[in-house]
DNA sequence: GGTATACATCATGGTGTGCTGATATCAGAG
DNA sequence: CTCTGATATCAGCACACCATGATGTATACC
């Protein structure tokens, strides 16, 4: 899940769908990748179900789903508040 | 920075360190990789600032950074909100 | 001193994964 | 119906990156 926002265009394409839906076309205009290159990222993320699909007509539409993003951003939370906690309790070898 | 995360051997490296400092030995036990692999890994992490490193002795004891996460984390939760505020912002082709 | 243990570094190899070109599909315009 | 443009899928390639074994360094214990 985290290995999806790992890869460089793979954060550029939902930083880009964070600011507002967006057919395959604008994506590949305003990223310089390919299309078959866009497209294939953009199949992992909605199987991941981190983007949504709205088809129209020849055009289809992608929307990022802010609550997979959050549930991650939750767990990294987490875990740095588990970090804190646990600060001091080092363990002998 | 994400991607330091994605690893999964790294992801289980971390995990470990949230639940308080250890040192490679111990990474090494838990994890069951091999010394060197976890090694290197955990020169990433300290090269990226994600842990500490705190030598005693003979051993050297890592201790993870709950700000960075933290950091990450923060980036997250407003990519999301961005995503909702601009759900409705669909361009046209 | 010598030995053993913890750790780091290096060179090598294998594999996953992203990128590309070609092709297929499908909807709309004419 | 035909043609064009948008998108998806597939096969092949290339590169990055992780894993491993060997080796080096340093510290503690005898």
């Amino acid at each position: 899940m985290i290995r999806l926002l790992a890869d460089p265009l793979r954060a550029r394409i939902i930083n880009r769908l964070a600011e507002g839906p967006a057919c395959t076309c604008h994506l590949v205009d305003e990223t310089g990748a390919k299309q078959p290159n866009v497209s294939g990222h953009l199949r992992l993320l909605r199987r991941a179900g981190l983007v949504a699909i709205e088809p129209r007509g020849r055009f289809t539409y992608y929307r990022l789903l802010p609550d997979a993003i959050e549930t991650t951003a939750a767990q990294l939370f987490e875990l740095a508040g588990r970090a804190r906690a646990t600060a001091e309790s080092r363990r002998a070898c």
